[in-house]
DNA sequence: CTTGACTCCGTACTATGGTACGGATGTTAA
DNA sequence: TTAACATCCGTACCATAGTACGGAGTCAAG
């Protein structure tokens, strides 16, 4: 195992050393170990820092983040408390996936038509759109 | 046709009247007819502010999503910009998918363990965890 | 044994996405 | 017609999630 230092962490991580440390101060990655006075890291706080930057493009704030990240640890408190977050956020990823797959499905929609007319889209009127909610140009 | 002011339409879709001005002053939404003073809105509006609302659940921002309405607009410069981003934006979402699926994988793993075991989670070690990046107590 | 790059730490600043406030004006129901 | 309530508009404030800065300490190479 090799000496990870914070600039070396965050360069794995693709995030910034200031970012590393308010991650610390905000308890979602563990105070690391001091060697000497330099703190060292490892490999699994990388990938710690990758699951967060993806968890929040997935719309997931910081706290939520934090949440999850807790389910899979040793500070459980019960097994039926840690059951119910699980299954809730489980619930709440179908919901994300089903909205996603909606838009996507108007965004094909949209490509589609467009692809079939060459460059005259101006002129022509979507029906369908964005099933998430948005109606088109009338 | 009623005569929706922004408090009903604030109303219809969730939010306060200051975010509806807020998104007014983004040009995420129109500006609204203007019946004396009085700006009247319609379901559409309503509508458009409820897509707002889910995509940045989905983790977009709001000049993402502002881009996104812009593909199903009159303002559209040609057919082959239009289907390049409508495509990009396509692959964005299938990564986001991916992820959410990997995670709630994961989740569906963690709450099987907790599950067979009543409540005595915290002497047992879960092996594979976060899919998304995540490992487990060793 | 010093130079230069890196780390530590606190504090301050920034951008994004709202929320709150307050005075003026507009609308409506008793 | 007037009280109650909503809208308008600008400005100020807020939380979240970083980003920058500056001085002091550390470390490894030359």
């Amino acid at each position: 195992m090799e000496k990870i230092t914070i600039g070396k962490l965050a360069q794995m991580a693709g995030v910034g050393v200031e970012t590393v440390r308010f991650y610390q101060r905000k308890d979602l990655l563990r105070q690391p170990d001091a060697r000497g006075s330099i703190r060292t890291y490892n490999e699994e706080d990388a990938q710690r820092i990758v699951f967060i930057k993806k968890a929040q493009e997935l719309g997931f704030s910081l706290s939520e983040i934090k949440e999850l990240l807790e389910l899979n640890t040793k500070s459980r408190v019960t097994c039926a408390a840690v059951q119910k977050k699980t299954i809730d956020k489980i619930s709440e990823i179908d919901q994300k996936i089903a909205d996603l797959q909606k838009m996507r499905a108007s965004l094909v929609k949209l490509s589609t038509v467009c692809d079939s007319r060459q460059d005259n889209y101006k002129q022509h009127k979507v029906q369908e759109c964005f099933d998430l909610g948005l109606k088109c140009d009338p």
